[in-house]
DNA sequence: ACAGACTAGTTTGTATTGCAGACCACTGGC
DNA sequence: GCCAGTGGTCTGCAATACAAACTAGTCTGT
């Protein structure tokens, strides 16, 4: 009825509160977005592109790992140790559901 | 240069961390959308809409119009009082960039 | 007229959680 | 051995989202 394009209704709207915090939160948006946009990263890269600091880059990784959201892989480059994160298809499946619920919420008329 | 459409380079990603954490959160992006919508409304209307407790709705809303985003004027319907609140021209200029930033963000293409 | 229920909204307390800086483990040059 | 650099985790502080308790006043029944 309301159509694309037309203004979300209220019940839509209200859809809003029941987003995923876990990706909400812009660190983790950021990151996740990421990683859906390379398919994997290690840590050194991760930081840089999202020029989060370490604690702060470290403890979203966390978080997103105890949810099954990313992969950790840990294994060593030369004897240096290196860090892989990627999307688990849960992470993935996450990030689209977050993104056309955003984008139907905000998707309204401009006004 | 990408292209709309195309995946958000990483530097636009990046932008995401600078949203306005006042429209950013769910519960004040759902009040902010609503006013957008319909112009204005009293407590009543947006705590039937949002579902949010009076609690939460009233802090939300007083975050709000501490950061001139909400205007509230407090009237009497009869002898009850009552809130009206709408959005003021910061506020809504705020919310257009808010969902700008995020369309271009959550814009790109599936994967 | 008084008690109790209801409307409209604010204040208070608590529990998360985001953030940055201190910290730890290891490698490589001198 | 010592100092600098890399890769990453842990800790403490500040912000804040949330709901329950509270305030102020009105309406209803008796």
């Amino acid at each position: 009825m309301a159509g694309r394009g037309g203004p979300a209704p209220a019940e839509d709207l209200q859809r809003i509160l029941d987003v995923d915090r876990l990706i909400h939160e812009p660190a983790r948006l950021l990151i996740v977005a990421l990683l859906a946009s390379v398919g994997e990263a290690d840590f050194v890269f991760l930081q840089r592109e999202t020029g989060l600091t370490k604690g702060n880059l470290s403890s979203h990784l966390a978080r997103l790992e105890q949810s099954d959201y990313v992969r950790i892989e840990k294994s060593f480059r030369g004897k240096i140790p290196q860090t892989v994160c990627s999307l688990t298809s849960e992470g993935r499946s996450a990030f689209k559901t977050y993104r056309s619920q955003m984008r139907r919420t905000m998707g309204g008329r401009p006004g």
